[in-house]
DNA sequence: CTGAAAGCGCTAACAC
DNA sequence: GTGTTAGCGCTTTCAG
């Protein structure tokens, strides 16, 4: 344990064992052409000495990094925690190293993470949810190969799953189920929150139905108020449609403090399919994105970039899924009055 | 936008600014012995090649890296998201660089996390929420300094909250309520779950009462079962602890099915004051621990190791606190013979 | 299969 | 203040 002592570096190891460092470094990436002989005296002797390659040479010899950065916009967003799952599979498939960082939700967080990366000369970054506008990726784009998910901002591959097809779904499941007055609080600039809204307002007028849309951002506050709003209007919509999961739990709430019952007063929907959602407590009704399969599109995406450089960007939509639970029902016979 | 260009490097930079490299590296690095009219003949030609500098370089001369990695045990829970953003807040002041990986809660990629950081030569590296033992520890903590937060297996740095305490609190709070008859189901092997069950227990003893201990394991579906177990008992506690948030929720979940009302007819304590109980929806009483201080600490112990080397492990131990919302209350006068 | 040598991009003395 | 010169630890020819 002599602390003292440096890190052993690859002469070290082929010394100890006898042999070329050229012949260490062939071991070390697991070439076939070694005798198993001198492979296990290198193996052996990397092993007493506790060698570690060391990465950063490495890299600046072989001028690439084999790893791939992830910016994760939100760490507190478990969303992002299945995308990143995801892209942990592929890469490990892949054979690249994952390093992850976050940006607080901060677009000029992002940038510098990004640029951190960039530093480290990563072969790729995959953003989690960004918030960068076009120029600047345009700007990073140059340095490295961007992907982006769980968020297109257009201008770079991007992987999402289809809003607009899920806003439909959540209409279908409630027109099937006989509801005829649906409401809807809407996402407002977040991402992904306007394909909702025309997914539902147009599948509610496909079926002759007049969408009700109340504006919301993705916040527990949101439901709330989208609720009290709701609850002026003279006739109360028999389902609604939430932006995101957080919403819909925000807004059963209000709608139980009123009084009301879900599923047999009002159906409500969410949207992600969160833990939350999952919940026995909550039991709700949602949409579901392929999360860990939106990761490892992504990762993948990445790696063809890495290969094959550059060209237009691609945009990868995945479907959308409706998870039926327990905060949907048919409408009460009678119930079509009002309140 | 010449993409077949190799990257430009800091001769580069010094050709077209018309400066030795040497005085490129010190403008990069901010030094502040350089006349001003040749760092802005540095500055500009760099932004015009789009100069990067190369990390990996850097961290090969320098012999460090200024990186700190940190192994997040399990992306999924936010427990953790809060712990990295104390880190990150920490790691910016100091002027360390940050890099995150997940270990899906398994021991091998957690161990693996780690020797992928050190081969990537981070200066130290912390663990949030690590299951490794006192044997892998003493290994790896040969290569690299390492600290942990969230959960302290022994042998290195640490920084937790008291749990004990917690439990204490939770006992403390239901006591001065009224309650005498209290329950516990617990978290098994889990981080801290000991610990929280011997608070309790010895927190009722103190008080003359004879606490009731269930076994559970930080699961949902410990929840139902432990509140099963306790419905089977020819009397009901007025008040139960979870071991954490998750289990609260469940229980709560279980005891409203049952036709009990929270906290009228059972008051219920969750644990780490996660997002889930400050919904609305749920206003959890819980006990809260300061994740964000528990981070900032790990990462000044952190800078401590790098900069002073080994010594004896040292264990920080932070004041939890409690949170008190709207699922405990006094016991109902009367409630005191049985369901 | 093996060993020598050059070079990856940068820092760190040390001269000027 | 500024330029020169060795390395940092590794990969990669290329000649044995």
């Amino acid at each position: 344990m002599a602390d003292s002592a440096r890190r052993p570096t690859m002469d070290d190891v082929a010394k100890r064992a006898g042999v070329s460092r050229a012949l260490v470094s062939l071991v070390v990436r697991g070439s076939p052409k070694v005798s198993d002989k001198r492979r296990q005296a290198v193996l052996d002797a990397a092993k007493e000495l506790g060698y570690r390659p060391n990465a950063a040479a490495r890299s600046l010899a072989e001028r690439r990094s084999n790893t791939v950065g992830v910016v994760i916009n939100d760490l507190h967003n478990t969303f992002f925690a299945d995308i990143v799952d995801g892209i942990h599979e592929a890469a490990a498939e892949h054979g690249y190293r994952l390093v992850l960082t976050t940006a607080r939700r901060r677009p000029d967080e992002e940038a510098s993470a990004v640029e951190s990366f960039i530093e480290l000369r990563v072969d790729a970054v995959i953003l989690a949810g960004t918030r960068l506008d076009a120029a600047a990726l345009a700007e990073l784009g140059k340095a490295c190969p961007l992907v982006a998910v769980g968020a297109d901002p257009h201008g770079i591959d991007a992987v999402t799953t289809d809003d607009e097809r899920g806003g439909e779904l959540v209409v279908q499941h409630l027109v099937e189920l006989g509801h005829r007055r649906l409401a809807h609080i809407d996402g407002g600039q977040g991402a992904g929150a306007a394909q909702r809204r025309r997914g539902f307002t147009s599948a509610c007028e496909e079926h002759g139905l007049v969408p009700v849309v109340l504006s919301g951002d993705f916040t527990e506050s949101s439901g709330t108020q989208g609720v009290e709003d709701l609850l002026e209007r003279p006739e109360l919509p028999t389902a609604l449609f939430a932006a995101n999961d957080l919403v819909a739990v925000a807004a059963i709430d209000r709608l139980e403090d009123a009084g009301l019952r879900i599923p047999d007063d009002i159906s409500v929907v969410g949207y992600d399919n969160t833990s939350l959602a999952a919940l026995n407590h909550i039991s709700l009704t949602t949409i579901d994105q392929p999360r860990v399969e939106m990761g490892q599109a992504a990762l993948r995406c990445a790696i063809e970039r890495i290969d094959h450089g550059r060209r237009a960007p691609v945009a990868q939509v995945l479907a959308p899924q409706l998870v039926v639970r327990h905060t949907t029902a048919s409408p009460v016979e009678g119930d079509v009055g009002s309140t």
